[in-house]
DNA sequence: CTCGGATGTTAATCATCGCTAACAGACCCC
DNA sequence: GGGGTCTGTTAGCGATGATTAACATCCGAG
C-alpha cells in the first residue's frame, strides 16, 4: 500500500516548516524533524535528498501556491472591476496568511538558505505574485511611478505577513477583517 | 590610548548586525564576525563573552533605543495632540527602520535565540514600546477594544519594518513618504 | 514462498563551530 | 626598565550536526 507512505513526505514537510518557522532553518536539526515525526533522524533521506532540498522542496510549493492564486484572483483587464481584482487578492493573501502562518514566516525568511539553482525560481514565482499586485494597482493608479507601487506591495505584505507574530491577540475572523481594512485603506490614496 | 579600540566592541556590534540581517544568528560564524572587523575568530572574546552575549548586548540595544524614543515622542497626555503624538511615532519609527535596516531585521527575527534571562527584558521593552502606541491609538479610538490596536499596532510594525525587503526600490525620502502615507491612511479608520 | 523495493534503525564519518588555553606584542604607570 | 593590563594570535578540545553505510522489516507481486 502506498497510501500511508505518502502521507510522510506531506507529514515531514509540514513539521519541518512549524519548525523552521519556530526556530529557523539552521537552528532545527534534521534529528529534531524526525523526531517530529516520530521517526528518527536519517530516515528523512529516504524521502528527501537533504536538509536544503527540503527547503527547497517546501518553499517552491509556498511560492507556486501563491503566484498560482494570485494569476486567478489577478485575471481582470477590465479597469472598472480592478478594485474587485484587489479584495480578491488581498481576501486570498490574507486567508492564506491566517491559515499557514508557519508556511508564511519561513516563506519570508529563509529564502537565503536555498542553493542556488532553485534560489532563482523561487524568487522569479515570489517576483510573478508580486507583479500581480503591481499590475492590478497600476489599473487604479496609473499616474502612480511602478517603483512607489512595487514598494507598496511589499508594505502591504509585511502588514499582512504580521499574523504570525500577533497571533492569539484576535479571533481569525476579526483579524481576517482588521487587516483587510487596514490594507484597503492604505491602498486607498497612492 | 583607549579611543581607537573603544571602537572596537562597536564596530564588532555593527559588523554582526549586519551579518545577523544577512545569514540569520545560525548562520553566522564567530569567525565571520572577526573577519568582518579585521580581526581573526577568538578575538572577540576579549569583548564579549559569547555569541549569545553578542546578540543579547544587540537586541537589548535596539530595544531601549526604540523604547526610550517612544516614550519621547507619544508623552501627550492631552487627546487633542494624540494625532500629533502618533504622527510623531510613525516618523520616529520610519526614520530608525530606513537608517538602520539589518538592526530592524535582527530586532524582528532574533529574539528567539537569546537566552531567557535577557530574553524577558527585551519583550519587556518591545511590550513597552508597542504599548506607547496602543495609548496612543486608544486616545484616538476609544471605542475600539485594545485587542484590535494591539494587532492594529503590530500589523503596522509589519508594513514598517518591509524597508529592508523593498531597499532600493525608492530613494530614502520617497519611501519614508510612501511608509507614512500608507500608515496614516491604515490606522484612520479603526 | 520468495524476491525486491520501500522504509527504518543504529553506528560511523567528517566538517563546522563555539569556546578555552597558551603565548606574544603594545603601551602605560610607577 | 619591569610589571600589568589590553588585545591579539594560533592550536586544540568537545559538541553538534549533516550525511553515508550496513543492516533489519514489511509487504505486495510473480
Amino acid at each position: 500500500m502506498k497510501t500511508p507512505t505518502r502521507n510522510r513526505r506531506a507529514e515531514i514537510l509540514a513539521a519541518a516548516a512549524d519548525l523552521f518557522a519556530a526556530r529557523g532553518f539552521h537552528g532545527v536539526s534534521i534529528e529534531d524533524i524526525g523526531a517530529a515525526v516520530g521517526v528518527s533522524g536519517p530516515a528523512l533521506y529516504r524521502h528527501f535528498s537533504g536538509k536544503e532540498a527540503l527547503l527547497t522542496e517546501m518553499l517552491l510549493d509556498i511560492s507556486e501556491r501563491l503566484r498560482e492564486q494570485g494569476a486567478r484572483l489577478a485575471t481582470t483587464a477590465d479597469p472598472d472591476t480592478a478594485e474587485a481584482a484587489l479584495d480578491a487578492l488581498l481576501s486570498g493573501h490574507i486567508e492564506f496568511a491566517l491559515n499557514h502562518p508557519a508556511l508564511i514566516r519561513v516563506h519570508e525568511r529563509e529564502l537565503d538558505n536555498v542553493p542556488e539553482p532553485a534560489r532563482r525560481a523561487i524568487r522569479r514565482l515570489q517576483r510573478l505574485y508580486a507583479e500581480e499586485w503591481v499590475t492590478v494597482l497600476s489599473e487604479l493608479y496609473p499616474a502612480c511611478p511602478p517603483a512607489r507601487l512595487r514598494a507598496a506591495t511589499h508594505a502591504i505584505f509585511g502588514l499582512l505577513n504580521s499574523t504570525p507574530r500577533s497571533a492569539g491577540e484576535l479571533p481569525p475572523e476579526a483579524m481576517a477583517d482588521l487587516l483587510r481594512t487596514m490594507a484597503r485603506a492604505a491602498l486607498s490614496r497612492l
